[in-house]
DNA sequence: ATGCTAACTTACCAATCGGTAAGTGGTCAA
DNA sequence: TTGACCACTTACCGATTGGTAAGTTAGCAT
């Protein structure tokens, strides 16, 4: 057809849900191809493997994290972070799609000696948290803790969120999201 | 053979290692046969499914981190759950197993109505909280609010260790899992 | 008009998937 | 001794897997 501009994202797109949802695993190509609405081997011309197509899902999502991040700095770093994460919360509750994603290549990463490309963003993060008056004397441990603690909560929250709604209902369950919401606050004031 | 003693907690327990790397999908019978040294219809006649198979596992990992919370009851409800969480803590860093094997399933849970056999392992922590000085004033979203907080920063530094090792190295990973125990000790100190 | 290339498609492949059917051999109660 | 039963095994199944090979079609520079 047109040897124009990519149609690369859009299959991006359609892989990124799925992924997300099913994991690498519970994912086949033929899924994605009737996803994409177009056969198997179109996938098959654009990326080499199904394991390059995951690849490139992980590093998009590695580029929009990035792009959330930065689309909201602040000159008071803490305060950046607290407004980041509580958007984060915000948007991961309306759409899990992408912590769900972290989450499974998370798991993935232990039989898999893939490069991981969130390191960015991660170190992004370290540098805005020792820039706060609370991280600037904390210890690079100190400050990975912080950040796996903040990531942990909302990434918990988040994934558990279909199973606490069947196990206490949906009422509890909006209450809890805004103790979480509190709690991200009180993360933050850490590093005040 | 014999018709004596089963030989199925055995099957359970392979399977458990392997579901808790590979996912449910990412594990095939097969493989879990070869693991097991039978065939795979072995697994077959004592499980119909590898779903019921699946289940089995779940169930015992449920009765396990029952278990292995009556293990170490104390009449201080605070500090029986400052303790609980230290222990699971250090036992899931020299065995992520079991917190693998959770975070599957919960990510599982979105397109599996099964029901989730980890609710009383659940319930009873809710009521410990309840019973703490802290927790007694809480509403019952606070209380699991501060389960997933808990829960989610233990269970996201297990299973981001691997990816966090290859980033920052063995250092630095140390002492951040040192400065993990002091967040779970804060944490329990919210109840006191 | 022609040839090159990008973006596909149909056809096909061996391997593996979960699962069924039909034995096989040992143990034990009668 | 027999026959029921349990814990398996070998043999096999159709469906699906990731991936290859060989076209086909459309646009574009020459």
């Amino acid at each position: 057809m047109k040897p124009s501009g990519d149609a690369k994202p859009a299959y991006i797109a359609v892989a990124t849900r799925r992924f997300a949802m099913d994991g690498f695993y519970g994912t086949s190509l033929s899924h994605l191809a009737k996803d994409s609405g177009v056969s198997k081997q179109a996938l098959l011309h654009f990326f080499k493997t199904k394991e390059a197509l995951y690849e490139a899902t992980l590093t998009a999502l590695a580029e929009r994290m990035m792009q959330d991040l930065i689309a909201c700095r602040h000159a008071e770093p803490a305060q950046w972070l607290s407004d980041y994460f509580m958007i984060l919360c915000q948007n991961a509750r309306a759409d899990p799609t992408d912590l769900r994603l972290v989450m499974h290549a998370l798991l993935d990463s232990d039989h898999n000696a893939r490069k991981w490309p969130l390191k960015p963003y991660l170190d992004k993060l370290l540098v805005i948290i020792a820039h706060t008056n609370g991280g600037h004397k904390m210890s690079t441990a100190k400050r990975i803790n912080w950040l796996l603690q903040m990531n942990g909560m909302i990434n918990y929250h988040i994934i558990s969120h279909t199973a606490m709604l069947g196990m206490y209902g949906e009422q509890v369950l909006a209450d809890t999201f805004n103790a979480l919401r509190s709690s991200i606050s009180a993360q933050a004031r850490l590093l005040e």
